[in-house]
DNA sequence: TGACGCCTAGACCGTATGGTCTAGACCACT
DNA sequence: AGTGGTCTAGACCATACGGTCTAGGCGTCA
């Protein structure tokens, strides 16, 4: 960790890029925008940032701080079952979003939008997306090997389909601007996993 | 089906919008763009559309078009059972998704993109998601019916969380420009639904 | 106190954007 | 032949965009 300290206007743009950009997406965000919103005149933005693009990128670092914050609190937890634990995971993640009025995920966000032209941004956000999968993937085989889980999947593999069905789930989250889909997806991926269904 | 018969400039920057919509997204994509892969001026342009949220708005119509025909296709054969349809039904899309160099699914990536800042396409590709998972619901429920699922849930609801689930995998697909997440989300979907999990 | 580096400040620039406007080609109908 | 509607054609406009540039405030260290 040795990053410069990051002053306070640069992290006020941070944040407002991080809201922003939730909401209105990368192309539908200008320069001045972020200016207005943290308060600052452009000088500061182009001493920070390289350019909108360099902006973005560290946009989303900031936002994968709070996931692996999240992702670190949730998981330590060794009192609580594997699959509880990520199952709290999905919960703190679930209270970040109501904070932003339930626009879904930014990394589900920036990735449909700059994906198809923008292989940097591609590749990050496939990088972050994989990231949180590996972090789920260790909890998943415990759980495998407690004898939690009724498939024999690779947990990396496992992983993968749950942070894909969550995007999905954010993704109907955010055009409802409704939670409903995200428990209701977490429901039903555990019970995939785990309990035989039950056709009562 | 009274509608004007839709001359050919008119298809063609359609056709155009599909394609760059898809890949570079609303705010992306400039009217310019669309009039030069069309080879049309922008007199048309604004003869047929209102303005560039109208003609997006058509585009989503002329890629539902397509999703009409795939579901009626593939949902109609009665000599398939009904989860096999619906699997008939996800490879006619992927098969569209190959077409377009897996860039995923338009509705995903404009629902992604505007309905943060924008009530008209939010509302607009809820709608098309919810008619897609309501087309899908109908063979869920049959399939239901014959004894064939192992989970007891509306077909409603699990028809919405096939659609979410395609949407996750669709995302992961684009970032990698690749088809794998697509079936394998489909194998896990229907698993989930069916076989009874086995820890062979 | 002078010099240097970091950061703020905002005027300014070239370009591309969404959208308008007028002109005219083409076609059907009378 | 004349007329009206549909569609093509592209010059044109105001604005907003990303990005550059110079100037100055401010703290630090010699």
């Amino acid at each position: 960790m040795d990053k410069e300290p990051t002053t306070a206007t640069k992290q006020r743009m941070l944040d407002a890029g991080l809201t922003l950009l939730l909401e209105q997406g990368y192309h539908g965000v200008g320069v001045q925008a972020v200016l207005d919103a943290a308060q600052a005149p452009k000088g500061s933005f182009y001493h920070h940032f390289n350019d909108k693009e360099d902006f973005a990128l560290q946009v989303v670092d900031a936002y994968m701080t709070g996931v692996h914050a999240a992702l670190d609190a949730s998981l330590s937890d060794s009192s609580r079952a594997p699959l509880d634990r990520i199952r709290g995971f999905f919960e703190l993640v679930s209270q970040g979003y109501e904070h932003d009025g339930y626009l879904g995920c930014l990394l589900g966000g920036l990735g449909q939008e700059l994906s198809g032209a923008s292989d940097v941004f591609a590749t990050k956000i496939d990088w972050c997306l994989g990231y949180i999968a590996g972090r789920l993937a260790e909890p998943l085989g415990e759980a495998r090997a407690r004898g939690d889980l009724t498939v024999a999947e690779d947990p990396a593999v496992l992983a993968q389909r749950l942070v894909e069905c969550w995007e999905g789930a954010a993704l109907h989250s955010r055009l409802l601007r409704d939670p409903s889909p995200l428990p209701a997806m977490l429901d039903f991926y555990f019970r995939a996993i785990t309990r035989v269904p039950d056709d009562g």
